[in-house]
DNA sequence: TTATATCGGACTAATTAAGTCGTATATATG
DNA sequence: CATATATACGACTTAATTAGTCCGATATAA
């Protein structure tokens, strides 16, 4: 219960492992694949969606790969949950604007406004912890 | 991503419930399926292991029901978690003495010092939110 | 021109969570 | 004391989600 996804796992390593190596230029999806032991196909995927979001910046071709593009300090977890299209949600209907279709007995849900607290600090305990703090702790 | 299980929304209201209607005697496990629309034979699962936790009370046979047993204020989502055999963690590693088969790079995770302190709050929220609260905050 | 990369969508497999079924046991009531 | 109504509990099935794979396209250094 309250997993994370495996895909943000790996996108938090995946920065680890370009930040650390950075000082040899691209670093290529194969090399991060096999160095940390995630799947290619699947890793690509995440490099792609870290790409887009400027977390990272890639060179394509022949001794391509990726480097950083975003400091350590401003990629917190959340901006790599958002990156990978993922969201942290404790329930079905503790969406925006939930109506009866998300919640099965929406006029008497009694735990949006209890469990919606609870969500709203889980949140802040993603957001103000970035991949600097996370590589510094170790 | 970070869902909580269906069976602890269902004991909470559940337990709402048999609250709420404790000036009828016993409650049925029919009567709470009907009026929540929670599937009779999962919430009578559900209902056993809260009895077994003796967060509610079991009476057999015709007329027969639950009530409640623990005072609201004891009853923390957590323990409604851990009495449904559920528990909080993050990622495959966060687990009490984590080895080499709980943690594909175990020796070089980076995720069990950040990612633990994190989990730890989230059990805190969840333990400091009872079930009184709850029911107050409707 | 070729080998090595990223790009990006479609698809499949594996895992987990949710829900169902069957049978046994307890008990109030006519 | 028979019957209807309940809980008790394990086994099983189905559904949903998540993880992982495959394939064809494009870019680029050598």
């Amino acid at each position: 219960m309250l997993k994370i996804a495996k895909s943000v796992e790996y996108a938090i390593l995946a920065v680890k492992y370009i930040h650390e190596n950075s000082h040899k230029g691209s670093i290529s999806t194969k090399e991060i694949s096999n160095e940390l032991n995630i799947p290619f196909d699947l890793l690509a995927k995440i490099l792609q969606k870290l790409m887009k979001e400027q977390i990272i910046q890639s060179k394509q071709g022949t001794r391509g790969g990726y480097s950083m593009k975003s400091k350590l300090s401003e990629v917190s977890i959340t901006k790599l949950i958002e990156a990978l299209d993922q969201k942290i949600q404790l329930t079905d209907c503790m969406v925006q604007n939930p109506s009866a279709s998300d919640c099965g007995r929406f006029d008497t849900c009694c735990l949006r406004g209890p469990l919606g607290q609870i969500q709203d600090k889980i949140n802040l305990l993603f957001s103000n912890t970035t991949m600097e703090e996370i590589i510094q702790s170790n």
